[in-house]
DNA sequence: AAAAAAC
């Protein structure tokens, strides 16, 4: 539907917006067996001073139907003398009825996942300590933090008592939707601190004082707010940072994310802080543990971050020439998408947002309907472009990394990565290497929930596929080649194989 | 290079 021609850019965009993670599907579920504890050394007994423990959960799923992504090992270090128990039934929890009901009956959960029986009794435990909990994409981070936001906040008293800060729009207005659903039966308020459009925009010291119980939103209107005194957090009780080893990477949100966090630490007289992501490299784990000294972590080994559900496959995209050949790109996604149209949707990521602009036009003028978005649009377009996917009125969406955190739409079985993602600084340096988060991001966007998805990537170059290698030994896990040759099965087969089609 | 962002 959409016509590229027809969606205006903005010069200078300021939207923010991103989609969250888990949405409407069964939150399936792993089974806990046990959660033993392991004394960190060989303390003994007696060593009562031993302030850390490492307790080892081992975690068996039985992925009973559709979902369950989380295969491996997740490694839990808790602070302090707390003693958490994995919750199996979301009874376990203490939450409201109110609560309870949102997610069996609005959400239609039916047990807490792996991610959610370990994390939440750590945050819902008093004393409320701070958390970084990492865990595979589409595993219901999002049920985490929202259920944690939900619980403590008292829906009797008027004003911001949670916050959740996103990278982008899309994922702000999401994890916004999800609050609300779960909080459905509460009486919990919410607002979505974002840029609005351009029309309607009211300046900061003309809005009214934000009375709402959560607010979640992007860190520049956020902090805006703040500074206009129109967002008070001396009630802030907890505080979530999803994303947040990009929220707290260095060239991502750094000094925003820590500005907020400063402040609101300060005027709450210290509130609880969860940091949530995926993925945590090692320079922003070792960073991120610094600002949550006191906190309880959780963190799952990059070998074991995969998808096992999700299978990724390469596509030589270049002849003799060791240079792009843009031409037969494009032919094997045409391929792709002539098989992925009945599948479900298909995201194709694009590394600018002018590949995003020429790809569509060309996929458009071949006949291919599809749509794009990337952070140049105006917001109104922005908006307009994922509502048509998320409902379902487009089937394939091209995108740059605008869309690579978060986004959650459960049709999303197809995933074309037309340019691999590349760690900008060392591209600089002339010696480019993978962004391997946000490749694993991107990957990410589909197989939710455990769902069966396929993920190909396009090599433009003999550098394209060193990329990739380099990608396939951090994961240690080999991605097959699949043949573009356009006189035979393989990329039908490969989506067969996939156990799509 | 992507993203967020202002009055």
């Amino acid at each position: 539907m959409a016509d590229p021609a027809k969606t205006e850019e903005k010069r200078r965009a300021w939207g923010d917006e991103d989609e969250e993670e888990d949405s409407s599907s069964v939150a399936s579920s792993s089974l806990v067996t046990a959660a033993s504890v392991a004394a960190e050394g060989k303390a003994a007994e007696g060593e009562a001073s031993e302030l850390k423990k490492i307790e080892e959960l081992s975690i068996t799923e039985k992925s009973r139907t559709l979902d369950d992504p989380e295969d491996s090992e997740i490694k839990a270090v808790t602070s302090g003398n707390t003693v958490y128990e994995a919750a199996v039934k979301f009874e376990d929890l203490n939450l409201s009825q109110d609560l309870i009901k949102g997610l069996y009956v609005e959400m239609g959960f039916t047990r807490p996942s792996k991610i959610q029986a370990v994390s939440l009794p750590m945050i819902l435990t008093p004393p409320y300590k701070d958390l970084v909990a990492q865990a595979h994409n589409g595993s219901g981070k999002t049920t985490c933090f929202v259920l944690g936001m939900l619980s403590r906040v008292d829906p009797t008293k008027e004003g911001p008592q949670a916050m959740c800060i996103c990278p982008t729009r899309e994922l702000a207005q999401q994890n916004q939707a999800v609050l609300m659903r779960m909080g459905k039966y509460s009486g919990i308020t919410s607002m979505c601190a974002i840029p609005s459009e351009s029309a309607g925009y009211i300046p900061v010291y003309k809005r009214p004082e934000v009375k709402e119980h959560v607010v979640i939103g992007t860190p520049g209107t956020i902090k805006k707010l703040m500074t206009g005194r129109k967002l008070k957090t001396g009630n802030i009780k907890i505080l979530v940072f999803d994303e947040a080893d990009h929220m707290l990477a260095e060239g991502g949100f750094k000094d925003d994310s820590e500005r907020i966090m400063k402040d609101i630490r300060k005027e709450s007289g210290g509130c609880q802080v969860l940091l949530f992501s995926a993925t945590f490299n090692e320079t922003v784990k070792a960073f991120v543990s610094n600002v949550v000294r006191d906190g309880n972590q959780i963190f799952v080994k990059k070998e074991d971050l995969t998808l096992e559900k999700v299978k990724q496959y390469k596509v030589k995209c270049y002849r003799d020439r060791e240079r792009p050949d843009e031409r037969l790109k494009i032919e094997v996604i045409k391929k792709i998408l002539e098989y992925g149209q009945k599948v479900g949707q298909t995201i194709i990521f694009v590394r600018t947002k002018e590949s995003a602009r020429n790809l569509h036009k060309q996929l458009s003028s071949e006949g291919y309907e599809c749509t794009s978005i990337q952070g140049a649009l105006v917001i109104e377009d922005r908006d307009k472009i994922i509502k048509e996917f998320k409902d379902g009125l487009t089937q394939v969406l091209i995108t740059t990394d605008l869309l690579a955190r978060g986004f959650d739409q459960a049709q999303v079985n197809l995933v074309v990565n037309h340019d691999l993602p590349v760690n900008y600084e060392s591209y600089r340096r002339g010696s480019p290497e993978p962004d391997c988060e946000v490749y694993l991001h991107r990957v990410g966007r589909t197989g939710r929930f455990g769902r069966k998805g396929a993920v190909f990537n396009l090599l433009g170059s003999r550098d394209d596929e060193a990329l990739l290698e380099m990608i396939e030994n951090h994961f240690q896990h080999k991605i097959p080649m699949v043949d573009n040759g356009q006189n035979d099965d393989s990329i039908v087969n490969a989506i067969k194989d996939a156990g799509l089609l």
